[in-house]
DNA sequence: ATAATATACCTCAGCTTCTTATGTATGTAA
DNA sequence: TTACATACATAAGAAGCTGAGGTATATTAT
């Protein structure tokens, strides 16, 4: 029962927007990140995040580039054309979501807040 | 590539809320009734649908009653006690959810709205 | 008549995505 | 020297979904 049991499928959105907005970050700078941003909220797990990135960049997504940084090494990824508009749709994607579910949740409720 | 592949997680939260405004569903009736809501935007699948129903009950949450209705069998589900709590609880928890992926989606945004 | 669609329940194989545990390796603080 | 932080990775198992299939009745269209 951890906080977060919903982050299904949003794992992709939250590393294509992080990385739009980084330019370029590594693996381990992701999780910092998210648990900065969501004040511990949210914990991405590296069980999950190293099997994202994989996946991201054998779809064409991600590029990948090698540094050593005081003696360790570090994978920073960034994005490839392909997956700059991917991230344009992603976005969509999770605000209709969002949208969706707060007619559902929040009936009578006309505007659209937030995102 | 369906439309919805965001949902996981919060299928139950979805039925939970349904099952608190309408105080009994059959399970037809909730797919029809999120199609509705949602502009079509999501579709609950049977396939989804009823193991979700059938574990809700198993944990407590849910009471079913069967009818017929025009030689047709309907099991109406509502919420038990439990289920009560359960629903302001998941609420509470997508509520939270979705301000977390607000923050790293929408950075510079310091009002909470929606929800 | 009959085919198609809607209503209404259900199961199950297979896929994806997550958690938890484990492993390797270095640097720093107690 | 023990623990924690940094930094990568894999893998078993669980959970939740899709899509296909099955049963059955009622209605609508051809």
């Amino acid at each position: 029962m951890s906080s977060n049991a919903l982050i299904k499928g949003s794992l992709q959105t939250i590393i294509l927007k992080l990385l739009e907005e980084n330019e370029k970050m590594y693996g381990y700078e992701i999780t910092q990140k998210v648990k900065e941003l969501t004040a511990g909220e949210i914990k991405i797990t590296e069980g999950a995040l190293y099997p994202a990135l994989h996946k991201l960049e054998a779809e064409g997504l991600l590029t990948t580039e090698i540094q050593q940084v005081d003696n360790r090494v570090r994978k920073y990824y960034s994005l490839t054309k392909d997956g700059q508009k991917e991230v344009s749709s992603k976005l969509a994607e999770l605000q209709a979501f969002v949208e969706s579910m707060q007619r559902i949740i929040n009936p009578g409720l006309k505007p659209e807040l937030g995102f």
